[in-house]
DNA sequence: ACTACAATCCTATAAAAAGGGGAAAAACCA
DNA sequence: TGGTTTTTCCCCTTTTTATAGGATTGTAGT
């Protein structure tokens, strides 16, 4: 049986340390490469023959989610598992969306990360049990308000500072198309002014 | 050279195999004991002489503040290191006062760890590189800016919504000071405006 | 085909905040 | 006491947001 070729991708030495320790226990797996973060993870994509990258979500430059839209864009073939500790729940539709084919809590044992592995490696989805029998789209948009994919977009750069015209500029549009984005964001997050959106947005984890 | 024994506390398999894994690197440590929880922390502090014990914060049943103080009560010999990721430092506080001999982030590195169980372990204090340079009670101001009371003050209510005059009425205050005291702000996070203000507060937890 | 919603663009007024100055009490610390 | 910081107050101009309307295109779902 040919060997599964894993990456982990993890800013924690303790979490890398003990996720090899415990892969290098199950024998059809070889750790491709291990990486601290978004950089180092592209690395050893092109240097090594990764077939399932094991990501968390929290990584100190980019984040979990852009790295994984980032190997699903340029290397397709490679399955993502999603990795984060519980609390960061609202991320894994997120990283579903994005291409991820699976999502692992760190409190996961051994037997449910092997699952989750060959899961990914077959091409299906692996959530974990915590939030299996959840319904992965209702449950999460059932507290945050339903924003659209590009008010999300405009939401981000409002929070990064940009004012209407900059994030027109940036996303090639009418600054009054981002006064509407933003009219629509203050209602749905019944705010009522840029002070209290973005403290929500981040509270949501959505920034 | 006597060996330390050491004890585990975590209710993330992977952290508690990578900590073993790395601990069990260092001659002089003795892995008395793991625990996934409180409960079975106390078990092994009765039938093993345990003389560390790294302690989660996060534990399922009873969290980690409230186990160490439980550990300090009963078993004061024992030095306990508070352990947590980078996120929840607002607890920092809480673990040394209720007797905590220091905090490890996850993030640590193996020397970092190191350093730390042995502090810990010849009774003194020891902290994170990250929060190593900064007062306990003054609470966790590392990174972010010298701001006054009065500062911290205006800007809650600047997050909670107010306006500038709304604030100023609250305070008693002139609407002019308002402004004077948001200009500062402005200036010591280096933000350009209010949005990455507030995103800012929120994420040093000010807000 | 109809409906709902997303995304786009527009006008116009009013309010608020940003950016630039400065300055004087009051409190705090050495 | 002297020096420093905090808190307070004021001026002015420009930029940015908020608010309140409306309208059009396209797309996705029923």
């Amino acid at each position: 049986m040919e060997k599964i070729n894993i990456m982990i991708v993890d800013d924690h030495p303790m979490v890398l340390e003990g996720m090899t320790s415990l892969l290098s226990k199950i024998t059809y797996l070889h750790i491709a490469g291990i990486a601290t973060n978004a950089f180092e993870a592209i690395d050893v994509i092109k240097n090594r023959a990764v077939e399932v990258a094991i990501v968390d979500i929290n990584l100190p430059d980019i984040n979990g989610i852009e790295l994984t839209k980032k190997i699903k864009t340029e290397y397709p073939a490679i399955k993502v598992l999603a990795m984060s500790t519980f609390k960061e729940r609202s991320y894994i539709s997120q990283m579903i969306q994005n291409g991820a084919s699976g999502y692992l809590v760190k409190s996961a044992s051994k037997e449910e990360i092997e699952e989750a592995i060959l899961s990914a490696y077959e091409g299906k989805l692996y959530l974990s049990m915590d939030i299996n029998t959840v319904d992965v789209n209702t449950q999460l948009n059932t507290q945050l308000p339903a924003i659209s994919t590009r008010e999300k977009e405009v939401l981000g750069l409002i929070a990064d500072g940009l004012t209407n015209q900059q994030i027109a500029a940036q996303l090639f549009i009418s600054s009054h198309t981002v006064e509407s984005h933003r009219k629509n964001l203050l209602i749905k997050f019944e705010a009522n002014n840029t002070a209290t959106l973005i403290k929500m947005a981040v509270k949501y984890n959505i920034v």
